[in-house]
DNA sequence: TATTGTTATACTCTATAACTATA
DNA sequence: TATAGTTATAGAGTATAACAATA
């Protein structure tokens, strides 16, 4: 039979001429397995959702607020454990932290213990602004619940930490 | 008490001369249960993945693969479907054809009905490369089967798509 | 007039190499 | 010699506006 030429699950012998109508009718093949697919869509919905509900209000976008919710919560850090932390390149993290400086939300101290390092220290506005970001963190997570129930939402976060494995 | 300071959950009053010593100590505060946070660390193995199972041997990029997954399991598609399928611009996806097309693996055939449509179509080499890097995912799966279960695997695919939501 | 696709352009994001200052 | 951080720069990714061809 004609299906012997598809090697793979998912790969119908599709009728050159007669391609489905709606995009949403489209089939994914082999990426209907592949996670790293299903991330980048849904990874579409919690951009949008961070866009309404802190990059917009806030004038933030993601890595600005993990940084500042990193410092938020545990106090004054080194360029060097945020960069880590965030997995950005020590240049990318420093022209970061120039941005956030110039708005006046965080300054960088000398460490007097080794005069290389820094600490990364939030200002009053940072704190607020940090503190009401970070709050404006639980209406945005609700607006999922609609598409998931509570438990499935501390589910999924729970099969991501496993996958990003740190 | 102290503590009062912290209207978030997830925020101690952290000592600012102790920070804690290393990166994976550090809290998340709020972002502890940021959906979008846990996804975009997630993405960071899935992206590892498929660079090497995928990137590098075939020299696809994440939207190429996902564009030529999407021809070789649905047949020709518009520019237009494929737009919307990968959530990309019109003038980005005139791009990406560009660097298919010139790399032999598809060409764009104008549509008889409406010759203001194209069909794009994979080249018997596009099958061929599809049809590889498509049966390359099959390993790339696998090779999270050591952090995640085949259930969990498929728990996650099927909540993120409740969270993607199309 | 509306739609498909292209061109031109700019802005953000990320990556690398070379540099400084301290250790 | 090694480490923390910076500067300079280039590449990839993404967004918008203006345009051509067709409907």
């Amino acid at each position: 039979m004609a299906r012997d030429r598809s090697p793979l699950p998912g790969l119908p012998d599709w009728p050159a001429d007669r391609p489905p109508k709606a995009f949403s009718d489209l089939s994914l093949g082999p990426l209907s397995d592949v996670l790293g697919y299903h991330i980048a869509q849904a990874s579409i919905t919690t951009f949008g959702l961070f866009e309404r509900h802190v990059g917009q209000p806030f004038g933030l976008r993601k890595v600005e607020y993990s940084l500042l919710m990193l410092v938020l919560a545990n106090g004054p850090l080194s360029p060097k454990k945020l960069a880590q932390a965030l997995v950005l390149s020590a240049p990318n993290l420093t022209l970061l932290l120039d941005r956030l400086q110039e708005r006046g939300l965080l300054r960088r101290e000398r460490s007097q213990l080794d005069r290389r390092s820094q600490n990364v220290v939030l200002t009053d506005e940072g704190q607020r602004v940090a503190r009401a970001s970070g709050a404006a963190a639980v209406p945005m997570e609700s607006a999922l619940f609609d598409r998931l129930s509570r438990a499935e939402h501390a589910m999924l976060i729970e099969l991501l930490r496993k996958v990003a494995g740190r």
